[in-house]
DNA sequence: TTACTTTTGTGCTATAAAACATAGTTATAA
DNA sequence: TTATAACTATGTTTTATAGCACAAAAGTAA
């Protein structure tokens, strides 16, 4: 399954909006505390409780960023693609993480020391408003999304994943399938919902050939009706 | 109503925590470009949509900032209290206010304009990581509100606030009663459900001897059995 | 292959919470 | 002070969604 194991990343391309922020002396550091890690679908990044050492970099694959919420369900509360960064909020607020991520699919991911990292950035004033601006936009994100999951019916939760997996993920080749596959658990995950009402609900949308289904396959059909039902239903 | 207007602050005592970090020429700036603003109660600090200017301190008073969702249905996004900054993440993120902040009753609130909060912020490294640790505080508060939101009962999610409402704002002197009034309809918003079911969950924290109710005076009797209730229930 | 686990799909039931209706109560203003 | 509006309280009805049970399908391992 997973042969895109050891591919090689050179580290100034891949981290290239941090890249373009560092001095080279800092850059020297930076290439010489960075590691990667390849991880396998399904495989634990970091655990909820755990304490932070890394600020991490996806390269490769997908990773999802979730937490245990009360009867054991799990509640999805972001997700990656190359190339954003995680990993590092628990650290900066100086807590244990709050959040577990696992790797959706065979993924590489770029580990720094934190400790590093903080170093540069107390000499590097746009490194710090890297992260000021990345955290403000997450924080913004969190707070939508605080509202639509608990606001919103059934019916536009799951439009939104949908549509928020296409603005992240894009479409394959054919220009509808969406390029991602999750379960229809985790798709509820992320919608704050139960897996029969995620598959109740994907089967309506098919009704209204809004979207097609093959498998974990979801081909869009009908953006507008998608984003509108995102938006109002 | 209100007496407390037009109390005068000294800067350098409200804004300790930002104070501290700064140099003497930098304490300067800040002290000529703060200027105190008064609120009455429930008057708009600012409004969803606006472009935000300032980073904002509450002196005194209480605040909340909230957010319009789908059916004219109003979430409590967070409560401020002394001496607490916000009004900052929008314009870090290069966003207009995703939510609107109103005084909850007479307040003072210290207004920096942004630009010079940035300028300060290339130069002093402190005061960035200031802000860095702030929003990571604060997006895993939104992480931890998301799950407990959507996925806590009814019950589990009121005395959740009135815990939250306890230990930000604490006790009167009388050892009991909440030092913060809100209308019944204001601690739904932040409990996310109608009014009616938050009025009905109190009378039956009343019933179970975990409050008493005096209007809108709200007095903890069994702290113990209301925060396993806000953890479990 | 065969066996076995996991995932998906559907129908039915139970229930938590919203929506509605109405009345009493407390603020607020004229 | 009375009139009016806003808030609080409670009972009833409706509905969205969770929970459960079971069957079919698809992966996975031996």
């Amino acid at each position: 399954m997973a042969k895109i194991q050891r591919e090689v990343f050179d580290i100034s391309v891949s981290l290239k909006d941090i890249w373009e922020i560092l001095s080279d002396s800092e850059r020297e550091i930076f290439r010489e505390k960075a590691v990667i890690h390849y991880f396998k679908r399904n495989q634990m990044i970091y655990c909820e409780g755990e304490r932070p050492t890394d600020l991490m970099c996806l390269l490769k694959g997908k990773v999802k960023i979730s937490k245990e919420g009360v009867g054991g369900r799990n509640q999805i509360i972001r997700m990656i693609r190359p190339v954003q960064y995680f990993g590092y909020r628990a650290y900066f607020a100086g807590e244990d993480y709050l959040t577990g991520a696992s790797a959706f699919e065979s993924s590489a991911v770029c580990f720094v020391p934190m400790k590093v990292v903080v170093a540069l950035l107390h000499q590097n004033n746009a490194l710090a408003y890297f992260f000021i601006r990345h955290l403000s936009i997450d924080l913004g994100i969190a707070d939508e999304r605080t509202v639509s999951l608990t606001q919103k019916h059934i019916r536009g939760r799951l439009a939104e994943s949908l549509v928020f997996l296409l603005d992240s993920y894009g479409l394959e080749e054919d220009g509808a399938t969406i390029n991602i596959y999750l379960s229809r658990e985790d798709l509820a995950n992320l919608s704050n919902m139960t897996a029969s009402n995620a598959i109740r609900t994907l089967s309506n949308f098919v009704m209204e050939r809004i979207i097609t289904l093959d498998g974990k396959k979801i081909k869009i059909i009908d953006e507008e009706r998608l984003r509108k039902v995102s938006k109002l239903g």
